[in-house]
DNA sequence: CGTTCACTTGAACAGTCGTTCATACGTCAA
DNA sequence: TTGACGTATGAACGACTGTTCAAGTGAACG
């Protein structure tokens, strides 16, 4: 995948630390007694983590793919020239019940990864995301080159 | 993020359904009467899911990403120059507790996505996987800019 | 040594999750 | 209208998850 990643090399040399202003007593606090052992470097870890609901809008996308049966879905969903499938075909090609698969898409349609119409007594539902479209088939295309090639092509971030 | 989804457009036109061959006892099956309602796409839609073991790593790592405090750590790990920090500093910028902070390297580590030295008594935990890596700089970036921007930029797949 | 500190780990608990089962809804054909 | 069908949904159940708490490890230091 070539990422570029400008990661700060490794530090060998001790940080001078930076000791707590007035400790609190040890029996309440959990975190360890030094303020920060590499304060520039959290301050520059501290920006690349976004604020708590950005986090949790996030973290609810990526859970979403976390579970296989919808991980599934997704890929089906994403594969080149599908565009949409129904719940019947969803259930059919997942080897999963009908009642599995709707429960899956409520919560991908919940979320906005999906996106459904109704011909009839038939709905067909198509994936509502670029990101996460592109995510997936990235996904599917590492594992499987990670499965048939030589294992890890890309350590280290 | 313009992904350049290459998607079968929308069919109107009823498409022939394939029936069953000799369809089991209605009460076992789970399915719908159909054996296809579009053979044609569900046969693409196969080929774009992996295989069970590759569905279970994909699905486990999105998992690992689904949580907030893990996810956390990622995206503080994957911010520029950032490199490695320790478990101290990560609880410290998280705001958790150094146990909670290790359970969740712990079982980050246990899926390779992070790597880490010791020196002395402390340990310096680093990202360990590029792609993973590149998929939480881009998961930031996109929910930052939908959250400062206007909404929906990339609907549809 | 013995203490302190950063970190790890196991147990335990409350909360969440995904499935199945039964049922209900709306559509279509007869 | 009646029945069949595709889909949706709520309840319920077992399984899992992430946290806290308490205890433990090994390194540094006096």
């Amino acid at each position: 995948m070539t990422a570029k990643t400008t990661q700060a090399t490794r530090e060998t040399t001790p940080i001078p630390r930076v000791r707590k202003t007035a400790a609190p007593s040890p029996a309440v606090r959990d975190t360890c007694e030094i303020d920060y052992v590499d304060e520039v470097r959290v301050q520059r870890a501290r920006q690349g983590v976004p604020d708590a609901d950005a986090v949790a809008t996030l973290a609810e996308t990526f859970k979403m793919l976390g579970d296989p049966t919808r991980l599934r879905i997704v890929a089906a969903l994403a594969a080149p020239d599908v565009g949409e499938l129904c719940v019947c075909d969803l259930a059919t090609l997942l080897d999963a019940s009908a009642s599995a698969v709707s429960h899956s898409l409520r919560a991908l349609r919940h979320l906005r990864l999906v996106q459904f119409r109704r011909q009839g007594k038939i709905a067909y539902y198509r994936l509502d995301d670029a990101h996460v479209t592109q995510v997936i088939r990235e996904g599917v295309r590492h594992v499987n080159a990670a499965r048939s090639g030589h294992e890890s092509a890309s350590r280290a971030g």
